[in-house]
DNA sequence: CAGATTTGACCAAG
DNA sequence: CTTGGTCAAATCTG
């Protein structure tokens, strides 16, 4: 096999996948109702060829030397795909800044949506009794509290956590926090989308032995993977089991096949895990996982990855 | 004084 | 309506 540059591969990669789902919302006029896609697809797709756009950025700009950071690049399409950031306040609820999405529609206020096809997961986190009640709050990142709430049928409040950077680097990554009430030294702690902000990205220094935009992209799959290593993992429900674990987020691709739909999701993963998953890795050719799986709507859910586990290049 | 936390209010979804 | 998630003013902390 072609041994391509590492870089290029990743880079070729993240071009193929944004035009595939670009195609295919090309491919699907907006205004049919008997489009085979779902708003929720055609959002999903959306969100692909942004996050495509964004890491093929990044992986540019992390092999140029000056290293300009993407806030300076591209602060919007950081804060969020499609969204113009303008004063935090304005953020949740603004009838105008969807330029790139819904023009024109009714409800473009998508945030809440958007957020929602964020990558989730959920880590359970036990506590050392040594460490005392301070909690799982020792993770890489530094959190911002923005609120607590009581939940139903559930003895300890939740706590909400945001990125602290959120409004200096539009990064949008979310945790909570909620105690078990069948252990209290258990905490379930889930994350919700990838880190976009200084912390997600390596420090510039350690840039020349290695590749840079592999480092760049890997480096906080490391950490999630340290983590992963170290904690007791979990994942909840369907969504959860759909992105189950992504190293990065994850793109989709919809396939409508005989009423039935053809579901296609690739993620970048460190090495071993793909070693885990796949036994062709001894060529060294691909680090990225694809996973495709049909789901048919009118069947029971199934979450497992049951059809076939393949390298893409 | 800047940044973090607390906490009641608000809002969207169901 | 209830509920979970978020906002933002008030308050705390270093």
């Amino acid at each position: 096999m072609e041994m391509m540059n590492w870089e290029h591969m990743n880079l070729l990669n993240e071009l193929i996948h944004g035009l595939k789902a670009a195609k295919q919302l090309q491919a699907s006029p907006s205004p049919s109702p008997s489009s085979c896609l779902t708003t929720e697809m055609k959002e999903t797709l959306l969100h692909n060829i942004v996050s495509s756009f964004e890491k093929a950025i990044l992986m540019l700009n992390g092999s140029t030397t000056q290293n300009i950071p993407m806030t300076e690049l591209a602060p919007d399409l950081l804060a969020h795909p499609g969204r113009v950031p303008e004063s935090p306040a304005s953020i949740t609820e603004s009838p105008r800044s969807d330029e790139f999405f819904d023009v024109g529609s009714k409800d473009c206020n998508l945030s809440s949506k958007k957020r929602k096809m964020l990558p989730k997961w959920t880590e359970q986190i036990r506590i050392s009794p040594e460490r005392g009640l301070e909690g799982p709050h020792d993770d890489v990142f530094s959190w911002r509290k923005y609120g607590q709430k009581d939940i139903l049928g559930a003895k300890y409040p939740r706590s909400y956590y945001r990125c602290t950077f959120r409004n200096t680097q539009y990064c949008w990554a979310t945790k909570q926090v909620q105690r078990s009430d069948a252990d209290p030294t258990i905490f379930e702690v889930t994350y919700r989308g990838i880190h976009t902000c200084s912390q997600g990205i390596p420090p510039p220094a350690k840039r020349e032995t290695i590749p840079n935009h592999t480092v760049a992209i890997n480096y906080q799959n490391n950490l999630l993977d340290n983590l992963r290593t170290n904690l007791t993992v979990r994942t909840n429900g369907l969504e959860a089991d759909t992105f189950s674990f992504p190293v990065t987020s994850p793109f989709y691709t919809y396939e409508s096949i005989n009423g039935g739909t053809f579901c296609h999701v690739g993620s970048f993963a460190p090495s071993d895990f793909t070693g885990l998953i796949s036994t062709n890795t001894s060529t060294g050719s691909s680090p990225i996982f694809d996973v495709d799986f049909h789901f048919d709507p009118t069947a029971e859910i199934n979450t497992g990855f049951s059809t076939f586990l393949h390298n893409s290049i």
